[in-house]
DNA sequence: CGAATTTGACCGGCGC
DNA sequence: GCGCCGGTCAAATTCG
C-alpha cells in the first residue's frame, strides 16, 4: 500500500522562512516547495522537471493563484501556539483561522496523491484581504461542530438550511434570482475556514480522497487556462469544500484546497489507496476529533508509513512520521522527529535541483521529541 | 428516474 | 458608483 517510502520524499525550500520573514508572499520572496517522488518516476526525471507551480507561488504570489491564500494569511505570530493548536485541534486554532499549503508531487499518473512531503501552516490571525474574509472571532477555532461559513443565518431570506447542500428551498418569494446572504448582521463577515492546500501530480484533477464530493460550480481562472472547480462534501451537514485548479505552468499539477473541516468520518468504504490519500490529511481534516480520526486513519491506512515535515516561521522547522500511527492511539503518541533544514536560507527556485539532493541526503534526524516540544529553532 | 454535473447568472467584496 | 473577480446558485442537462 506504500507506495513511497518516507526517504523518498523530499525537496524543500523555505516557504516560511520567507515568508515570514518579509512579512509576507511579496512579490519579492520566494518560496519552495517539497515535492515527493513517486517510485514509478525515476530521479533524474524528477529533477529535471521544472517547478513551475512552485514559481507560480514564488513570482505570483499565493493570492492570484490560489484566490484567498493571501500574503496576510501567512503571518503567525506565535509558533509555538500555532503548532500546538495545530496538533491538537488541527486546523482550529484558538484565535485565528488558518491554511495549511502542503505541497505533495507525485511522479506518478496515480489517481491518488499518494504521500505528502511537506506541510505549509499559516493563519492570519488578523487581517484578511482574501475572498474569504476572516472573522475576529472563534473562525476555525471554537472546536466546534457544526459552524458553517456559509452561514444559514436567518435573518433573510436566505434559502438554504443550514446543512444540506442539496436542498434549497424556495421561499415564498421564490424569485429565481440567487439571494444568498453572506452576512448574519451587517459589518460581519463571513467566516474563514481553516483551509488545507497542496499539489498533486496527477493526471485527474479531482483526486480521490476517501470522502464524497459533489461539484458545485467551476470558473475559469485568471491568467490560466484551466478552470477551477469547486465541491462540496455531500455527506450531509458537513460544510466541507474544496477547490481544484491545475496550474497553468505544469498541466500535470493539481492543486486542491480544501477549506473547513469534516464534521463526520471517512465515507462507508474506506479502503486501499483512499485511505492512504486519506491519511496524508492532519487528522482534523478528516473528522472532528483528532485522536479518533488519527486512529482511523493510521488504521486505515494499514502500515502506510509517511512522513511530514513542517517548516514553521521563523526557521522553525518539525516533522514527524506515521509509521506507527495505526498502533497509536491519538496524534500525541506518533513519533516525532525535528529535522535539521539543509540550504535553508536564501534557497530560491533555481536552486530547486540542488536542494531536492540536499534534502534527500542530507536530513538529519536530530532527535525524537514527543509532541508538545518539537520546536526546533535553526540557526541563521 | 434520481443523482451528479454543467453552465450562465447572480452576489458580494474590493479597487479605482 | 462602477467594474472586476472569486465564489455560489440553480435550472438545464447528462449520467448511471
Amino acid at each position: 500500500m506504500s507506495d513511497i517510502e518516507p526517504k523518498d520524499l523530499y525537496y524543500h525550500g523555505n516557504f516560511f522562512q520567507q515568508v515570514f520573514s518579509s512579512g509576507g508572499l511579496s512579490s519579492s520572496s520566494s518560496s519552495s516547495f517539497l515535492t515527493t517522488q513517486n517510485p514509478n518516476t525515476s530521479i533524474n526525471q524528477k529533477l529535471n522537471m521544472s517547478p513551475p507551480s512552485l514559481q507560480e507561488f514564488d513570482s505570483i504570489g499565493t493570492s492570484s493563484y490560489m484566490s484567498g491564500f493571501t500574503t496576510d494569511d501567512c503571518l503567525v505570530q506565535d509558533p509555538m501556539e500555532y503548532y500546538n493548536s495545530f496538533m491538537t485541534t488541527g486546523f482550529g486554532l484558538s484565535s485565528s483561522s488558518s491554511e495549511v499549503v502542503l505541497s505533495s508531487i507525485n511522479g506518478g499518473s496515480t489517481n491518488y496523491h499518494q504521500s505528502p512531503v511537506t506541510m505549509m501552516t499559516t493563519s492570519s490571525p488578523q487581517h484578511d484581504h482574501s475572498s474569504i474574509s476572516s472573522s475576529s472571532t472563534e473562525a476555525a477555532g471554537g472546536g466546534g461542530g457544526g459552524d458553517h461559513q456559509e452561514d444559514s443565518s436567518s435573518g433573510k431570506k436566505d434559502q438554504q438550511p443550514n446543512g444540506s447542500e442539496d436542498k434549497y428551498q424556495e421561499d415564498e418569494n421564490s424569485s429565481k434570482k440567487v439571494s444568498k446572504v453572506k452576512n448574519n448582521k451587517k459589518g460581519e463577515k463571513k467566516q474563514k475556514e481553516p483551509r488545507f492546500a497542496f499539489m498533486t501530480k496527477s493526471e485527474v484533477d479531482h483526486l480521490e480522497d476517501g470522502y464524497r464530493w459533489r461539484k458545485y460550480g467551476q470558473k475559469a481562472v485568471k491568467n490560466s487556462p484551466y478552470p477551477r472547480s469547486y465541491y462540496r462534501c455531500t455527506t450531509q451537514k458537513c460544510s466541507v469544500k474544496k477547490r481544484v485548479e491545475r496550474s497553468f505552468q505544469d498541466p500535470s499539477v493539481v492543486i486542491t484546497t480544501y477549506e473547513g473541516q469534516h464534521n463526520h468520518p471517512l465515507p462507508s468504504a474506506l479502503r486501499g489507496n483512499a485511505a492512504a490519500a486519506a491519511a496524508m490529511f492532519p487528522p482534523s481534516m478528516l473528522a472532528p476529533t483528532s485522536s479518533s480520526s488519527s486512529l482511523m486513519v493510521g488504521s486505515g491506512a494499514g502500515g502506510f508509513g509517511q512522513e511530514f515535515l513542517f517548516q514553521m516561521p521563523n526557521n522553525y522547522m518539525i516533522g514527524y512520521n506515521q509509521l506507527d500511527a495505526g498502533s497509536s492511539s491519538t496524534a500525541g503518541s506518533i513519533l516525532s522527529h525535528v529535522y535539521q533544514q539543509s540550504n535553508i536560507n536564501n534557497s530560491r527556485m533555481d536552486d530547486h535541483d540542488h536542494q531536492m539532493q540536499a534534502a534527500g541526503d542530507d536530513y538529519g534526524l536530530l532527535q525524537d521529541m514527543v509532541p508538545g516540544s518539537m520546536f526546533f529553532k535553526q540557526e541563521p
